[in-house]
DNA sequence: AAGCGATATACGCTTAGGCGAATACGATGA
DNA sequence: TCATCGTATTCGCCTAAGCGTATATCGCTT
């Protein structure tokens, strides 16, 4: 990652791709496996890894390694505008259709009845009750 | 200008550049004539422009012609969510001080005493009163 | 209409960054 | 310790986008 001007210029440019940004909807309510997110998304393994480092190295996400899965969670920046930003930003991309959609795939995914990928025991996501960025409304 | 795949990106993306920052940054108050941009950015010209064209094609300026002068206005976008994230993000310019000196700047080029600029002629800024950014805090 | 000042665009170059494919790493369990 | 699974990184390629330079366009003035 380059050098930026502006601290508010790292914030945008991690949010300035489609992939991160729904990334970043699944990871709103709570931690995320890796795993899942190649589910949700369908897209190559190495493709969300190589985002999830983008958004860990912008500052923007916490890990927590379990076993051999990994975790994901959003981190609300200590900067009090960049947290406004980014909880605005979650708001808005809940309402949009299709990020809807990639929650209803996480549901089926690791929530839903006949899970393929629970049955093989992939790790259900635990609440991050420390910190929620979603909106008290 | 990329086709994209969700309306904030294209926000994001217009906000994820230094130079940007500044223009929206000495927009935020009122409109701004280019000739004062290039002044107070102390970069080319034709740079200026580019990055004024970027932001017209991304929605987020309005133009007014006076004569062979351009001013630019920052447009509060129609989505509550993107209107929201701008302000924020001009409330957050404001606090930083390298671009309090861009401020600085723009009243000596144009507002202050001497102003060799003002001396040739070039037009002062107008409040753009219909719609102001900024925070009413 | 010709010339000039203000602004916009075109061109060629360079770099950031996204991608798929291959591979490396790290933890678990046999 | 060796195999395997989940995840991370590396590599080479390609496109997006920033830059400086040059040039085009647009109003105004004479």
């Amino acid at each position: 990652m380059k050098a930026h001007k502006y601290p508010l210029e790292r914030l945008f440019r991690a949010l300035a791709d489609p992939t991160r940004l729904r990334l970043i909807n699944l990871m709103a309510e709570q931690e995320i496996c890796v795993c899942y997110f190649v589910e949700v998304i369908d897209a190559p393994q190495p493709k969300i890894s190589r985002h999830l480092a983008y958004l860990r190295r912008a500052g923007m996400v916490a890990t927590r390694r379990d076993g051999k899965w990994m975790h994901y969670r959003l981190r609300i920046p200590p900067d009090l505008h960049a947290a406004s930003i980014l909880k605005t930003t979650v708001d808005a991309l809940r309402r949009d259709k299709e990020l809807q959609r990639d929650f209803q795939r996480l549901n089926k995914a690791c929530c839903g009845p006949r899970s393929l990928v629970q049955l093989i025991g992939a790790p259900v996501p635990v609440e991050t009750n420390k910190q929620s960025i979603r909106a008290n409304s």
